[in-house]
DNA sequence: GTGGATGCAAAGAATTTGCAACCAA
DNA sequence: TTGGTTGCAAATTCTTTGCATCCAC
């Protein structure tokens, strides 16, 4: 499902390159099935999350949807939206401010975060997979004693290396 | 200093009554130890974040101190300089508010978090230990890798069961 | 006495809400 | 056509900052 096709790794300045063309029709059949509209602003910010290779914030997401091609609060509204559709996943490190991915499906990803240069980088599979079958070991615990639709969220605080 | 003989359970159904005077004296000597005061303020703050038994919001917190001990903008800035001295850990589940809750040392603990009605349950301690026991291996890669101050985060998320 | 700490007011940052215009179905 | 969406402005909420006063050491 994820891009598959990539091979750069720009980061940084939003030196963007292809884009996947799958989470937009991803997008736009979880939004569809939902009933609601597909419009141009939903499509952009789907395009121009699925080019970012970690969470961003709604403040950056909205600088880096192609020139102005909608409003901030639309971001917003849409984060909220795509939130409750499962599309994406909101986190809290980096002070209070909220940050943004697209869920594709795939199994979440754990990142450790400066806590100086508020640089973020995500952890390797090893870990990622160790971490995972815990937590989702514990979620299912939890689904047993009847909670739902759960999830769960792992974070690393430090300071980096030099 | 605080009454330290209650014996009720007011607020919003927490349990426990008698007040835990080693977190006072615990968080005196860490204050003292950094070379910072030990006011009045700060100990009423310590007092109250020793009786709750979750994480609290610095609006809450400054709500359940006894009257007007002290401004709210004293506790913010007390969980900032509580925090650098390790006595407070800070959390970001509920909205994108902050949470706070005393570090006295013991491990973290995790906790289920109500999506519809911000209830929070702390999770058992045998699930506990589970994700404790992996998160932690993963902080120690990480110090082998140069991360310094390493800690971490986990919190699950869901839809209360009734 | 003296510098760190506090209170009060005001500033800031992040996110939400109101409402008329707009467009996807 | 028509109700879900959007944009712009204004309002909220959470947190930080400025500054004169105050108190712990």
């Amino acid at each position: 499902m994820i891009a598959s096709t990539q091979t750069n790794n720009p980061l940084g300045g939003d030196a963007p390159p292809a884009e996947p063309p799958d989470a937009v029709a991803y997008a736009r059949a979880k939004i569809k099935q939902a009933g609601l509209r597909v419009t141009q602003p939903r499509l952009a910010i789907v395009a121009t999350l699925a080019r970012c290779t970690e969470p961003v914030g709604a403040e950056e997401l909205h600088r880096r949807i192609a020139d102005g091609a909608c409003d901030l609060v639309t971001v917003y509204r849409c984060m909220g939206v795509f939130e409750e559709l499962g599309l994406v996943r909101r986190a809290y490190f980096k002070d209070g401010a909220a940050s943004y991915e697209l869920d594709l499906g795939a199994p979440p990803r754990y990142h450790v975060v400066c806590r100086a240069t508020k640089r973020v980088e995500e952890l390797d599979a090893a870990a990622a997979a160790e971490i995972r079958a815990v937590l989702v070991s514990v979620e299912d615990k939890l689904r047993a004693r009847g909670f739902r639709d759960v999830r769960h969220v792992a974070e690393f605080f430090a300071l980096a290396p030099r």
